[in-house]
DNA sequence: CAGACTTTGTGAAATTCTGCACGAAGGCAT
DNA sequence: ATGCCTTCGTGCAGAATTTCACAAAGTCTG
């Protein structure tokens, strides 16, 4: 029971949690004070044991018979998400993606601002995006040290891909999000986050053709899935 | 009893083969002609015996001795997740997401097609993006059929995504991609998919979260577990 | 303050997913 | 053909995750 080492949670709780915690802040900005794990279940689509369990690996924070309070519930997932400090985030690759996530002012209110953005392209290099100037990816390094950079994402091509991991890596970097159409190699050490679009159609496309054959079979059965990433 | 319904595949297994394939296109492309669940399971950085297994919901393909054959393999994956058809899609929210996404040229050769953006802004309605005139949401009805979209893209503000949804589900579309951060409220024969870059931060801010405590406290204790996602 | 009512927190069962281990099935060399 | 080598396909056990079910702990009412 000397549990002076963080609890570990559950990776799919982990990727609960920030859900929980956009409802929460919804719930918030509306002035709702108090929450049940039903009500917080029906808006996150998952069940209410569930909701139950995840809330309990950040600790007891609810009240039997009550439910939990949503400011401080708010607080106690910014905690254990590591979302009371910031984390900075560099882009490599000044593409459109790339510049679209420079200019993007959403992240740094969320806690990741974007602080610098590389390329490899001399005529990409020097030019500004946003309140940024497009830096020498050969300088990643220094601007990682210099910038306390702890976030790296991936927007270039699929081919030069591989090289930014590297170079992230080399860097310093252990989380990265990747955009790249494409499985990293990376160490074990290394946390990646891969969005691809063309996968998660790829998968809807699967239980689209479930439900086209099934109702063309016109029989029974009716078993679907919904997924999140 | 009677099995003439195909085999359903796991949900672990559905997400993963996207990525064989994404694969397998670049080992195709770079002419070679067979593979083992070994080289598959390195370049997808998982376990051998899972790549074995989630090829084996597709049939029997392999030879024993040998492996599998590149163009072989990616049309079985490809017929399991209904990619030997074109599935239309409709864009909601003409943005400045929304209007990348009908622009961007790379889903059509991969079989998603857009075919359609609306919004329900009189400024946008009539402007034209891409090769696409922006219609008007309250047509989505009639776009659908006349186009044969299933599946529809929410790119709208967060604050308009649930009725998005709601007309999308209306004009019977059951495949869905948000992009929107809210957990949208739908019957369980709808499947959705999120993509949402705060999430996906978060995630990341926990696990860089347990690392930097790991490396700070690097002491006394003996039990040290590594985070990977 | 007692009893009815609500909701949490969590063992334990059920389900899903993963990974090992090995028999089966092929190729290849002699 | 025979025997060796490689690699698939899969039964099974263990891990992870989800869900159930209920005691515990609180509120509320009269």
């Amino acid at each position: 029971m000397t549990q002076l080492q963080r609890r570990r949670i559950p990776d799919a709780a982990v990727t609960r949690l920030p859900v929980y915690l956009q409802i929460l802040n919804n719930l918030h900005a509306t002035n709702v004070l108090r929450f049940s794990s039903d009500e917080l279940a029906v808006l996150a689509g998952v069940n209410a044991a569930k909701v139950r369990k995840d809330l309990s690996y950040l600790g007891s924070y609810g009240t039997r018979g009550v439910g939990y309070e949503v400011t401080y519930l708010i607080h106690q997932i910014k905690r254990e998400l590591g979302l009371l400090r910031e984390w900075n985030v560099v882009v490599i690759g000044a593409g459109n993606l790339g510049c679209a996530l420079a200019k993007f002012g959403g992240f740094a209110p969320r806690g990741f601002p974007v602080v610098g953005i590389v390329d490899n392209d001399p005529k990409k290099i020097g030019q500004t995006t946003g309140s940024l100037t497009v830096g020498d990816v050969r300088n990643l390094g220094k601007m990682v040290r210099d910038l306390n950079v702890t976030i790296g994402a991936i927007t270039t091509s699929t081919a030069t891909a591989q090289s930014a991991v590297d170079a992230l890596i080399d860097a310093g970097v252990a989380s990265i999000l990747n955009f790249a159409p494409i499985v990293l190699a990376t160490p074990s050490s290394v946390s990646v986050r891969n969005v691809d679009l063309g996968v998660e159609l790829q998968i809807l496309s699967y239980y689209e053709q479930m439900r086209t054959e099934q109702s063309e079979s016109a029989k029974t059965q009716t078993k679907s899935s919904t997924a999140s990433v």
